[in-house]
Parts: structure tokens; sequence; C-alpha cells
RNA sequence: CGGGGUGUAGCGCAGUCCGGUUAGCGCACCUGCUUUGGGAGCAGGGGGUCGGGAGUUCGAAUCUCUCCACCCCGACCA
């Protein structure tokens, strides 16, 4: 009725959209390409931030703030950096308005102009390496091991809630390491991190692999990435941990004596993920009814629905119920609402993605029992009140597994492996999805492929054979099978 | 930046082609009564610079010009 969502098969965009909004995740603002992030979907950011940042403290690193500006002269000093972000920055070039002449309301004062112009910051490194410079001097400074979570801008032509908006949220590391192996092994780690993350929590599975030349991070040397299959068959770059070798350390003039009072440049990764991956998050799992939240993730995990509406009786149960959960760190929320009706909130909680609902009425409480109705495959059970404790842990996470397990199965009837330049065509237009195939591992090759086709090369997999064989375009010599899908 | 589309109440829309009473409908909101196990019903009520500006006309949401914003599809990107 007021709340129908698009269906997913009719106009997947408009389903994407229809969800964000109404189950009241975020809403386009005032401004172009910027977006209001609401209550319930900043929920969901603070859960996985507040995962992420223990998981990036246990392996060693510490929170920092850098400036949201960076003097313009900064960003130049990496030629690879520059090119890769010069065309979407927004520019500070004045400090002051005033009132113009009569009509013209207020106006930049135009004896306010800067000296230098400000980059409102697309990312960090350039700041941040300026700072290393006074922080190391000596092997002994090393690691530098830092995290910031941040908001940054970048001036996309075209913006999508949560996958692409001109300002995000994100966190963005930044380290500063000895040796290159060190730096490696560490880009590696992190890239490893957001893998565990991304399929423990989000029950998104991922694929680790390695950028091609054309597609890495600019500025850096090697850009480890985590791959994503959403549900339209196209992927989603989730996550880059980037090893950036010594080009920002020799840009920003960062170095260390090491033991042999030898100057050394310091080698360095960075690595991040943003507010996109609640996009992710959505596009994995969700369905036509609405948002479908794993309960790891879930700001509410179990939703008590007094039925038909709160008395005394019920609310007693469900009060006890609660309290009783969340001893077991389970958030539980009774909706006690009394103007609403049961089916009102049925509803609203399916497209909010409440991992569990618990239907408690009268009837139900006569013989001590409880409806229990799961949100990923829509069963309902009548429970005994006094196995909710023990079953409702072991719901959720019955819950957590089965969305994992589905979104697995997903990408394995979306993936092909092929040997031919027609299969490649029909597995993208057909199947979507990953599409594995031979690659002669040149640019040119990789980009006449895209013209062709639209599919990019997602990554070279990490953890796969070395299978010979020849380019399914040029017919050349190939080292290894690449991962192609048409892409986010 | 190219192509398409939309701007009318908080939200979703009709009305515009072919100008004409007081601009309408659904949802939401307020009041009351009846309801209440899958998005309640009835009655009453409040809420509008019709995206902005200029023009044509006795008269403009409607026609003309112009500006703006946003959405969708592409190219570019996390």
């Amino acid at each position: 009725m007021a709340k129908e969502i698009t269906s997913k098969s009719e106009n997947y965009s408009q389903w994407y959209n229809d969800i964000v909004k109404k189950a009241g995740l975020a809403e386009h603002s005032a401004v172009r390409g910027c977006m209001v992030i609401k209550p319930y979907g900043f929920a969901i950011w603070e859960k996985m931030q507040s995962q992420l940042d223990s998981m990036f403290k246990a392996t060693g690193h510490v929170n920092a703030y850098f400036p949201l500006f960076i003097p313009k002269s900064f960003l130049s000093k990496e030629a690879d950096h520059v090119d890769g972000f010069a065309t979407e920055c927004a520019v500070v070039t004045h400090y002051r308005l005033k009132n113009g002449e009569e009509g013209q309301g207020l106006i930049v004062d135009p004896e306010a102009r800067l000296e230098e112009e400000l980059i409102v910051r697309p990312t960090s490194e350039t700041i941040i390496w300026n700072t290393y410079r006074d922080w190391i001097n000596s092997y002994r400074d090393l690691p530098v091991m830092i995290n910031q979570w941040a908001n940054v801008v970048r001036w996309e032509m075209r913006t999508r809630l949560f996958l692409r908006t001109a300002e995000f949220l994100w966190q963005e590391g930044h380290t500063a390491h000895a040796t290159r192996q060190e730096a490696i092994d560490e880009a590696v780690q992190m890239q490893k991190v957001y893998a565990d993350f991304a399929e423990e929590y989000m029950a998104m599975p991922v694929i680790k692999g390695i950028k091609t030349a054309n597609e890495r991070f600019a500025g850096a040397v090697d850009t480890y990435t985590i791959e994503a299959l959403m549900q339209d068959g196209k992927a989603l770059q989730a996550g880059t941990s980037h090893f950036l070798g010594q080009n920002f350390a020799k840009a920003f003039d960062v170095k260390y004596l090491n033991e042999n009072n030898e100057e050394m440049h310091v080698w360095a990764t960075s690595w991040g993920v943003s507010t996109r991956l609640i996009g992710g998050l959505i596009m994995t799992h969700s369905d036509d009814e609405g948002l479908v939240l794993p309960p790891k993730l879930a700001p509410i995990q179990v939703v008590i629905v007094p039925i038909p509406k709160p008395k005394e009786a019920i609310m007693t149960v469900a009060n006890d119920i609660k309290a009783r959960l969340e001893s077991k760190g389970i958030s539980v929320k009774i909706d006690d609402d009394s103007r609403k009706r049961p089916g009102f909130k049925f509803a609203e909680y399916e497209m909010k993605g409440v991992p569990v609902r618990l239907g408690i009425g009268m009837r139900d409480l006569e013989k001590d029992l409880v409806e229990v109705a799961r949100r990923d495959t829509k069963e309902k059970n009548q429970v005994p009140l006094a196995d909710i404790d023990s079953h409702i842990p072991q719901l959720l996470q019955d819950i957590q597994e089965n969305l994992f397990q589905k979104a697995i199965q997903f990408r394995s009837d979306h993936s092909s492996k092929v040997d031919t330049w027609e299969d490649f065509i029909d597995a993208l237009d057909n199947k979507g999805g990953f599409v594995s195939a031979h690659w002669d591992g040149t640019t040119e090759t990789e980009i006449a492929i895209k013209n062709q086709s639209k599919a990019t090369i997602r990554c070279i997999p990490q953890d796969e054979d070395n299978e010979k064989g020849s380019c399914i375009l040029t017919g050349k010599p190939s080292a290894r099978r690449v991962l192609f899908a048409r892409a986010y």
C-alpha cells in the first residue's frame, strides 16, 4: 500500500533506491550529489565502524585525525596521484563573503582570495606524508600505523546513494615501514582484514585479488582488492589496500636512518573502505519486501510486537524476554506503539530488515508460546517461551550463516570460466557475474576488451593456480586467468 | 559532459496537449467514534509562492522565452 517498492526484476536501480529511502537509510540532500544519512542508516555504519575499528586496533593501528583541506601544491607532488584525482576535486579559493551591491545578496569577497587554493581532500596521502616527514627520522620511529575516520569529497559526475556520493564517509589507514616486504605484508594483511569483515560480518563473500596497472590506485605500486558480486550480476569493489612503494616517501622526502646510519626512503601503504559498503550490503541480501540485514550488523536484531496491541500481560512477558536477550548481548526493541496495528508493524520491520520478529499475543501466551519470524526466509514458528533464551542466539547465527551461504551460492551460479570471445560475451550478457578468462597482460588489450564488452578486469585472483592459455581477444599467450565483470 | 525524464501540500501523483469558478486525489497529519492475530473503517478538519524570473492575455499550473534543481541511462570513479 503506502510503502510498495519496485521489484528487483522490474528495475534494479529503482528497487535499490526504494530500499534506501523506504527503509529509512538515507535520502538526497539539498546539495547535489550529497546525501543525508538518516539515523537507521547511520546506525548500520556505526556497527561497521566499531567492528572495523576493533579489527584495526587488534592489528596494531591507532587512530588520528588530519585536516580536511590540502594545499594545492601538495596534491601535485606525486605525479600519478595528481592525474588520478585532479579532475574531481572541490577547491576552496576564498575565505570570506560580503554583502554585494543592491539586489546581489551575499557574494564572495574578491579581496579575500587565498594565496594558495585549498583542496577538499579526496584522500589524504599527501597531507599525511607531508606530516610523516617530520615524524620519522630513525628506524626506531617505524613502523607508523595510523588510521583515520573521515569524510572525503570527490566531485563525481554521476552519483548514487551510498555507492557513489560526492562526499562520503570512510576510514583511511596510512602506514610507514622500514622495508619493502614489511609494507607489502601490511597491505596484504589489511586486505585480509577487509575480506574477513565482509564475509564474517556483512555475510558478503569476496574475492581477493590484485588490480591490473590500469585499475590500480593513483600513486600505488600494487592495489590489493576485495571484489563482491551484487544480485544484478555486477561486481562491486568493496575495499582496497595499496602498497605504495616509496612513491610518497620520495615525493614528500620522508627518510630515516637505518642501523648502519644510512639514509633510506620509507615504504608505505594505504587502505580504505567507505559507506559504499552499505550499498554492497543492501545489494547482496535484500529482496522485494525490503532490506535484509545480517544479524551481526543489524541495529535492531530482534523486534517484539505485542499482538494485537500492548497490554499488561503481554508487556510483562515482552520486557522479560527483552531483558534476557539483552543480557546475552542481543539488541531488542519492543514496539509498544498502540496506535499502529500488528500488520503495519510486520511490514515495517520487514522493510527495515530486522532479522528476527517475535509476535506475542494472548492466544500464544495461554499455551506459553511465542511466534518467531525470521526475515531472511520468512519462516514463522511457534517456540515455547522457556526456549527463547537458547533459541534466539542460535537463530541469529543461523540467519547470519544462511545469508552468507545464499550469497556464495548466488556467486557460484553466476561465475563462468570461458576460453573464447563468444563465450565471454555470452556469459556476460546471459549470466552476469564473474567471468574467468585469459588475457595477454597488456593494458591495450584490457581497454579494448572493456570498450567492446563493458567488462573490466576486477582482479588477478591471489589464490588461483597459474594455468597458461591464450587471450580471449588477441589469442596471444596468457600467463594465467583473470577475473572480468561488469562493475559499479 | 551527451541522451531521456521530472518539478503542483510532508510524501506519491492527476490536472498542462486544447488558458476560464474557490487547484484536485491517495498516503501522512489533527479531532471523534468504532476497530485491532499481516499495511483498519467512517465522519469531520488543517495544510499550496503550482521550481524561479520575464512575457502574451480580460484571465496562466496550463501558452512563449529564460534560468535553476533533481532523477534515470551512458562516458569517468571507492
